[in-house]
DNA sequence: TTGTACGCGTTATCAC
DNA sequence: GTGATAACGCGTACAA
């Protein structure tokens, strides 16, 4: 006993390895291995087995996950890369992502980008050197060589939120395109017909879903929006929300009815422009967003938007990821998951 | 070159080691280890270095950090435990922690807990396991378990947001004392004398503090808080704070002048209570919350709140972490971060 | 300045 | 059923 406090004391810090547990039950070190890792090969009698146990147990001892993952190529660590965590959109998908895996023994390296392509580069490259089993990516561009780097290391890749261009990318997305229709019959039902869109970056598959799902409902409708009627943001924050709103506002003598906003910051500084302008919401100018992040049901007004089961797609992309994990030549598939409309104050009935 | 191609293939998945670039550029690995890692013991020729370098870029080599924590003892990965990413006071921390360590090579493992302390230890056992080189802890209790367990591994700790009871870990926290202090002087600036507190247990050093801070200031004033003007959530959410204002409104024939909220996710709830109650704010009734959390500002009514700064916490967390892994044996300090009122509609001058 | 040789803690594959 | 032993890829003291 003190022999192996002494030995442990030699190594770094005190830390117990398959050797002192194995001196202190008088068994080979590989026989130790066999006992406390369930599935190995050889099978052992029950009695060493418990003594061995027991003994590991009273040691204190922890296997050393990376000397395990040097022989088995395996670190079950799996990297999770976004732009920014304090997107509220985020942080459902890592826990729903966590709660899948982290019971197979995976552990979740998180990424933040920044919206910085090179720091995005550089995490791939870092979390490639850290042998990660595979990555989530919610950055996704319809054209990414993140994704195309990924594919050339060999790290099983799982899109989120995103997909790419050529669909060949195994991704669990939200269905944003029926989202989109849906909320935009709603308003067209609501009588508006003056309307206002914000858009963000056509290369990412959520913005020109949601705009070909306006684009597309209003055609149905016979509506051509004019260019004036159109804004970009360049990032979905609520300030960008807040210039473009403003720039939209200005445009024409005539105020737009209602502003479709491609997300709920968006929608946000919409809303915030709104009121430095006087106008009312949705007296002068109705307002929807997409996302329904928090809190959204209590601003001024309560905020029209859309659903994304956030948990579903993590849940979903968890499960992906497995699935891929255990079988690498598993052919790409895009899971698309449900939206849903929610109908709250910011977008009411035309009256005129 | 196909000799070299062989060779990788012939390991796991094509992956170039040292060895392969040490074979395309004709010189020993140990040389190419000491060309590719800065602060190497021999100095290399330029020309030898440069060579090295051009080969090991031609054929992509990354390192494997593995392999190389296993000589150094250093994963220059580090561990951050949250009870749920979800609630908004963690993401900005993550992201300061995360802009201070990545230009270091660390990478952050997330752990969320769900609120079980069982979890929590395993997932410090895993990150044990793991050989993470710290550990950030934003779960604190005054007394905590898992905080002894990372003293006996050995791990070094951080504390985030909360401190222990002996203030024996080094830890960043936001000064709630004298935030709660300042917003209870504004609150009976205000003219409110009967106050209702919702408050969080007591074993968390921030809801002790608040407590605290308001309890101190109306002592000073010479009020003292009967049983049923105070009331407990066990934990700070909404739904927990709709439930504790309900019973906070008909303790009573009067209606509290104002209730003052351990954190803002309990003062949305109280909010929420309220409205089903046909309660004006501030109207009829004050309410506060403690932390800003995004779009509080937007609500109906805005809330006044006490502004912590995420960010410098997160920024000063990961600091005091390089600082810890640097010195080992550096003496624990309790770093305080200025808290600010944020004063809006919620809270108003009693009229009466 | 560069090459040699060993060890980090595990797992896998032999023998026995 | 168990023991011995060879990798895994890299870092580094030491030798040359």
């Amino acid at each position: 006993m003190c022999a192996a406090k002494k030995h442990a004391t030699a190594t770094r810090p005190g830390r117990i390895k398959l050797a002192d547990v194995a001196a202190a039950s008088g068994v080979h070190y590989s026989t130790v291995s066999r006992v406390l890792r369930p599935g190995s090969k050889g099978r052992i009698s029950d009695v060493v087995a418990e003594h061995v146990r027991t003994v590991a147990q009273e040691l204190g001892y922890q296997p050393n996950t990376i000397a395990a993952s040097m022989r088995t190529k395996s670190t079950r660590s799996i990297g999770l890369i976004v732009h920014d965590m304090s997107d509220p959109v985020y942080p459902p998908i890592l826990n729903a992502i966590e709660a899948v895996l982290s019971p197979e023994g995976f552990v979740v390296l998180v990424g933040n980008t920044g919206y910085d392509i090179e720091v995005e580069m550089n995490i791939i490259n870092k979390m490639a050197s850290r042998l990660v089993d595979g990555i989530f990516v919610a950055t996704t561009r319809l054209e990414d060589p993140i994704v195309a780097r990924c594919q050339d290391l060999g790290i099983p890749l799982v899109s989120v939120l995103r997909q790419t261009q050529t669909e060949e990318t195994p991704a669990v997305v939200n269905d944003c395109l029926g989202g989109m229709q849906t909320l935009t019959r709603q308003v067209l039902t609501s009588g508006h017909r003056d309307i206002a869109v914000i858009l963000a970056p056509q290369n990412l598959s959520t913005a020109r879903e949601r705009w070909w799902g306006i684009r597309h409902t209003l055609t149905e409708h016979g509506i051509v929006l004019p260019d004036h009627r159109i804004a970009f943001v360049e990032r979905m924050s609520a300030d960008e929300g807040l210039e473009a709103t403003k720039a939209l506002l200005t445009a024409d003598d005539q105020l737009p009815d209602a502003i479709i906003c491609v997300n709920d910051l968006v929608a946000i500084g919409a809303i915030r422009a709104c009121r430095e302008e006087g106008l009312k919401i949705p007296g002068d100018i109705s307002i929807s967003g997409y996302n329904d992040i928090p809190l959204v049901d209590m601003i001024d007004p309560p905020l029209t938007t859309v659903r994304m089961r956030l948990d579903k797609i993590g849940k979903a992309a968890g499960e992906l990821m497995l699935a891929h994990l255990g079988s690498p030549k598993l052919p790409a598939q895009t899971i698309r998951i449900d939206a849903e409309l929610v109908l709250r104050k910011s977008l009411q009935h035309l009256k005129r």
